[in-house]
DNA sequence: TTTTTAGTTCTGCAACAAGAGAACTAAAAT
DNA sequence: ATTTTAGTTCTCTTGTTGCAGAACTAAAAA
């Protein structure tokens, strides 16, 4: 079903989400999805392609649809799902992870209108943190903004 | 020693640390030391201030230390050391963890060898993310380079 | 030399996460 | 009506983390 090859990328894909934070599964089953010859692919044939139990496989593919990583479809007249990666979305949890970044501004403003005034070089590596931040959180949305017109023309 | 603004400050930037995975100690020293008016903290200031044991003050410190968010510095005469926040290297650290998206690019690149042909649709959202990491992991170091530039002059 | 200081390390515990295996469930097939 | 299918949920085990408290250590002070 998978060449050593694909197994030995599953593992690699699996590592970096790891360290990512999510389980092993869960990386396992995210691997699986992006390197199988069949996109769409059954909770048993997940299962038993990554030598899961059921309730692993499907705690992992109900935590890897909860994080918008994974949907599943249906075929008429088969009561199987049909569990695929959502790798279109991919890019747009990028883009919210970078986003994430952004409420450390509103955060730090907050410590700037408390600091007292005496430390004025940490007061000014702080303000200057929010600018970079705030610069950051302003300007990775532009970029996005131009890759997707690059990509139309 | 702490005003109640400050404390609620420390919580608020705990909580924030906390959803980046560390730990509730860790978290709450980081915040001690953005917020506190001296910025050079003992370690029995900051066991006392933030209500830790000796030893969960002592991982909190060395875990701060070795991620590069706190140091000490040690004063003539003085026995104690005295920790503070590297806030200077704060936006290295971002830098560095928007690098580390970086590397998916070269692991989807990989997919994309191994990927069969017929999933046309599939592969082309994978290429196309690949180019949207790469796009991003060049672009946002130019950024960076941008914003020093703007605040030399 | 003994005591104090400034931490570090060890021991133990409570809470939680990951996953196996078995029991369960709801719909569909027979 | 019963069996099969496609999962879900429960129970249990193992391992890990976070922290307190106590024992420890190495250097400095008395």
């Amino acid at each position: 079903m998978l060449t050593d090859r694909q197994k030995e990328l599953i593992e690699k894909i699996g590592l970096v989400h790891e360290q990512e934070g999510l389980s092993p599964a869960v990386s396992r089953v995210l691997g699986l999805l992006l390197v199988s010859d069949q996109i769409e692919l059954t909770f048993d044939e997940i299962r038993e392609t990554l030598n899961l139990s059921k309730s692993a496989t499907s705690n992992a593919l109900n935590i890897a649809m909860k994080i918008n990583r994974v949907e599943y479809i249906t075929k008429p007249g088969d009561r199987k799902r049909y569990f695929r990666s959502k790798i279109h979305l991919w890019r747009e949890n990028l883009m919210a992870d970078y986003r994430k970044k952004a409420c450390w501004a509103d955060i730090l403003k907050e410590v700037c209108k408390c600091r007292c005034s005496e430390t004025k070089e940490f007061n000014h590596a702080l303000t200057d943190l929010v600018d970079f931040v705030e610069y950051m959180s302003q300007e990775i949305p532009r970029l996005y903004k131009c890759w997707e017109q690059d990509k139309t023309k």
